[in-house]
Formats: C-alpha cells, sequence, structure tokens
DNA sequence: CATTTACTATACGTTGCGTAAAGCTGCCGG
DNA sequence: CCGGCAGCTTTACGCAACGTATAGTAAATG
C-alpha cells in the first residue's frame, strides 16, 4: 500500500503506457464479471492484460483501488444525459444503474463496504467518482421539474432519490430479477412520493 | 471450508457448550463494529472469546459464515412486533433496520457481496434468515391496511417496500447522517408511493 | 467403563497480497 | 545526440491470515 495513484505526470522519463492502462481495468472487469471479487487475484489480472505484477502496483494501491477505479470507468461510459422529462430521466438512470452493475456486478460495493473501516479513502473516492454525479443528476431533474411547475415545491427530493437508487440495491440484495417494466415502476413510485399528480 | 453448520446435535459425548456459542457470536460481534471485516481475523475472534481456533471451524465453515451467523443474531434480537397502523411499522422497521446496522456495520452485506460468486450459499443465507423477514413484516402490514380500506387495492406493494428499505442502503452509502426524522421522512414518502391519502 | 463428541495446544500447508532487487527500454530535455 | 529519468520485466521474497491436521484431555451417554 505505498505506490501513488497518479504522480502528476510532467513529462520527465518515460511515459506511462494508456494501452496497459486499459488492458488492466479491461482485464479487472472481465475477471470481476466471471469470478467475482473474492477469487480474482492480482496474478491473473496481470496475466490477462499481458502485464507484470510491479506494473500493477505503479497504478493502483492495492486490490481494492483497482476494483474501484474499473467501476469507474464502467460508469462514466455512458451516463445517460437529461432530456428536460422528470419521469424519463428517472427511467434512465434506473435503467444505467442496472447496465453498470450488470457488467461489472455488485461486488465493488461490497468491497468498500468490507474495507471501510481500514480503507476510508476507498469508499470516499467510489461516492465522489461514481454515486454522487448519478445522484445530482437526479436532483437537477426535480428541480427542473419544480422550476416548469410541474412538481410542488416542498417535494421531499433528497428522500425520494434514496429510495429510487436504494429499490435497485434491495431487489438486488433479496434476488429478484429486473424484470422489464422495473424501471417505469420504481420511476412512478418516486414520483408518488414526490407528490407528484397523477398522469 | 469443511465444517458443518450444526450436525444434529443428538446427545451422544460431549455436549457443545452454548457458552462459547454465546462467547464467539459476541467477539464477533465486537470485533466487526471495531476494526471491520477486513482486518478482523479469525484469530483475534478466537481469542476474545476465550476459545481454541479449531473450536471457531468446528461452527462456522469459515469466516464469512462467522460473520452473517453474527449478524442474524443481532437482527433477530428484538425485531419490532406489527402494532396495526401501517405509518408505526414502517417507521419501526426502518429504525430497526438503522439499529443493527449500526451494532455491527455494513460489512456483511459487503461479505455477501464480494462472495457471491464464490459462495452462493451465503447471500442466500442473509436473505432467507435476516433479509426476508424484515420485508415480509412490511408486506403484512401493507395487506392490513388494504384490508382495512386505509390504501387501495392497486398499490405496487413490492416497489414501495423496496424503495423503502433501499432508502437505507443508498444513504448509508452515500455517507449521509442518519438524523432524528429519518424513519418518518421515509415512511411518509413511502406511503404517498403506495397512493395512500395524504394525512 | 467404553464410546463418542467437544475442546486445547501447537504446528503446519497454502494462498495471495504487496515489495524488493537488478536490469532493460523508451522518451524527454538540454 | 546523449544523459538520465521513469516505466516495464523477471524473479524472488516476506508475511499475514485462512483453514487443517495431530495428539491428547475433558465431559457427556449408555
Amino acid at each position: 500500500m505505498t505506490a501513488v495513484q497518479r504522480p502528476a505526470n510532467r513529462g520527465r522519463g518515460r511515459p506511462r503506457s494508456t494501452e496497459h492502462d486499459d488492458a488492466i481495468l479491461d482485464a479487472a472487469v472481465s475477471l470481476m464479471r466471471e469470478v467475482g471479487y473474492a477469487r480474482m487475484s492480482m496474478e491473473a489480472v496481470a496475466a490477462a492484460a499481458g502485464v507484470s505484477k510491479p506494473t500493477l502496483y505503479l497504478r493502483y494501491a492495492g486490490k481494492a483501488e483497482l476494483v474501484v477505479a474499473a467501476h469507474e470507468r464502467v460508469r462514466v461510459g455512458d451516463a445517460p444525459a437529461p432530456t428536460g422529462d422528470l419521469r424519463a430521466d428517472l427511467v434512465a438512470q434506473l435503467r444505467h444503474l442496472h447496465d453498470v452493475f450488470a457488467r461489472l456486478g455488485m461486488s465493488v460495493i461490497g468491497v468498500c463496504l468490507t474495507e471501510e473501516e481500514s480503507l476510508p479513502d476507498l469508499i470516499a473516492a467510489l461516492r465522489a467518482r461514481s454515486l454522487e454525479p448519478g445522484r445530482q443528476m437526479m436532483r437537477d431533474a426535480i428541480a427542473r421539474a419544480v422550476h416548469q411547475g410541474a412538481l410542488s415545491d416542498g417535494a421531499d427530493a433528497e428522500t425520494a432519490i434514496e429510495m429510487a437508487i436504494g429499490a435497485y440495491y434491495a431487489r438486488y440484495l433479496a434476488g429478484r430479477p429486473f424484470d422489464q417494466g422495473w424501471p417505469e415502476r420504481v420511476a412512478d413510485a418516486t414520483l408518488r412520493a414526490l407528490g407528484a399528480p397523477p398522469a
């Protein structure tokens, strides 16, 4: 646990290979999906990426950090853009949530929870770089709806957002499948929770 | 990973010490809260419980299983009884959820997520013995309210339950504090999501 | 009393994380 | 064009922690 995240690459010696950057993250994502966090070894990631082990540790301070980085990359991949329609934006955000975890699994969350006491920076990074952007998008969409008069001003937006996003976690934990209409059902329930007039 | 959960204690040889049972689970709970899952070692649990390491493995097949058992015990401790008032029951269940994780931390959930691919029985046990009972209590409370006519029949109960419980997970992950009015805010939002007439 | 099971103490095998040492390799700055 | 810095490889290692094996003692039942 000594290596640095990214030492302000001033062009001194040999530059870091971006192809290796990609290969490492791709390998991490694949292995994560295939065998999960517990059975994924750093040796295996290095091998799959065609890279030596010290190269991994040059970039990431440890297994946990690597996994969080992999998650961030997947997450940022195709974040939905706001459309102006609150319901549509909620649905899009919920679908996105599902897509992300369908590609990586929820192990990432698990790591942050099990290491919370030992590596507090980890969950902080996850929050700042992956979780918070999603919430912010929902906050904006709600504020826009209020501004348009489609929603009354007193709506408890934070609670509604927590419930919408949380619905994903709870359903995943419960082991229930994510069927076709799930995002719509949650979006509609969220709108009701916000006090929106029934469609 | 060979030991058995509980080999049908027919009173043949020396009976298993229930004091040891308790000491082990108590030690696990304490250490869990103090250092988290990642830094909690089986040796430390054994030492804190005043027990030798093989005694641990006589009861639990591994660290993960031990932690899930500890969680179950805390959870069952003081599960709230239904009162007949839906809002009160929702609030009670949410408070209970918070109490449980305040005592143990969310590492338990983390373990189940990181080991999901390697130990599927683990998350299954968590679901059956800890998660499902809480959901069932909420389901019953909602069904009762429908029966009393306080709620219309078409309410999407499962989605509402997912959102109510999930709100806890999402807020925890976001790192926000659980202030005084949180359970009430979520309960009220849940009632609105269920289409309950405003109080 | 014999048997069966629990428990202790100790030591061990194994896995996998993270690091260290030594030596090339490629790129930038002067 | 060349000195030097940083990236990369190979190999090997230290080490923590999980889980197990062995041998002997303790406590219950029939």
